[in-house]
DNA sequence: AATTCTAACTAACAATCATTAGTTTTGAAC
DNA sequence: GTTCAAAACTAATGATTGTTAGTTAGAATT
């Protein structure tokens, strides 16, 4: 078998090491704790990684890419931006359903990238940022919620749902549609016109 | 002079400790670090602390009880329940124009806390939450804000307030006065009845 | 049966980790 | 100028860090 999504080798360090960089921090999760909770040695690991950075980089390419990809679809589409913001949130819950653990090194870890990896990863994520604050600008000037500090409204309605993994951990037995619902009723009710 | 929160070398130790610990985590700080910041070596640290821990708990100590206490004064007054979420978000604000740093490691450095320290601090951090839902739970049974799930507007206001510092740091030349109506207006506006 | 490849292993590396013990310097009070 | 305590220092600790080199067991391919 090939597949590198589902059995590979590297595919389990990838999630092992997802799981323990949120329990821990990428500092604070060694090469040995990474080995032990796979039942080999940390020497082993480089048979299928080149370096603990190099697994960091790894994850939050593939994290940014699923908001980059997402937005591309949403930007082409023929929705008015208030529609484009409720297909943002699904994403974002799409997304935080089926990648839990790896919002949190979206939310924190990131911060430990170095170099090209760090670069190449704030240029993603600054690319999604901008198109959502565009659809977000674009949505108050075409009257469909209403004006107010654009900064501001952009900072809380990212923050809840990048931190939204927190939550979710706690509530997840609860249907989709249902939070997807109540989602849009908190971050965009108040807004709308 | 003996004042232990403006000159003296402990408070300076835990200052730095702060900006450190913020920029680059708990567990990515090392003493060296530390000592380098402050221009002395390493094992001068420990004539003033005693653990490289017992730094964080006191950190993480003095921003819980800031909020404990304000709480305290807000669950003291005579104010209906919509005008304490009010005085919760200034007290929010208040804290983190004071103390910016110090709210990063309570969002995210806080689980490097170990035994003792831990269960002291979640017994505080769980005090504060528990109140802080009994009021916005007064709110929408006295019919002063919309009814919606409970639980995911706690969430969503909290953890805005919360990271609220990632953006104060960025936009700390607005009044305070107007970030107050701001985050007011954000968080409070489309729940207002 | 012989060969190749994968992925584990052992052993070792220099570097860094938080911390302790013991000693010297500093600076203020007397 | 002497005393005394605070706070710096040096030196060393054992543990752990990420990583490399070289080797071996086992499975798959020829």
């Amino acid at each position: 078998m090939n597949n590198p999504l589902s059995t590979s080798k590297r595919a389990q360090i990838l999630l092992t090491c997802t799981r323990l960089f949120r329990k821990s921090g990428y500092a604070g999760t060694s090469m040995q704790d990474i080995a032990n909770e796979l039942g080999i040695k940390p020497a082993s690991l480089y048979n299928h990684i080149s370096s603990k950075q190099d697994i960091l980089v790894e994850l939050l390419s593939f994290g940014a890419n699923l908001f980059v990809d997402g937005m591309k679809d949403i930007k082409q589409s023929q929705l008015n931006d208030l529609q484009k913001l409720e297909r943002l949130i699904a994403l974002h819950l799409r997304i935080t359903v089926g990648h839990t653990d790896l919002m949190a090194l979206i939310a924190v870890e990131w911060r430990h990238l170095e170099g090209e990896g760090l670069r190449e990863y704030l240029k993603l994520r600054n690319s999604y940022e901008n198109d959502f604050r565009v659809i977000l600008k674009g949505a108050m000037e075409n009257g469909l919620i209403h004006s107010m500090d654009i900064e501001i409204a952009f900072f809380s309605i990212l923050t809840t749902l990048k931190w939204f993994y927190s939550w979710y951990d706690k509530h997840s037995q609860l249907s989709m549609a249902d939070i997807e619902e109540y989602l849009k009723q908190l971050l965009l009710g108040g807004l709308k016109i």
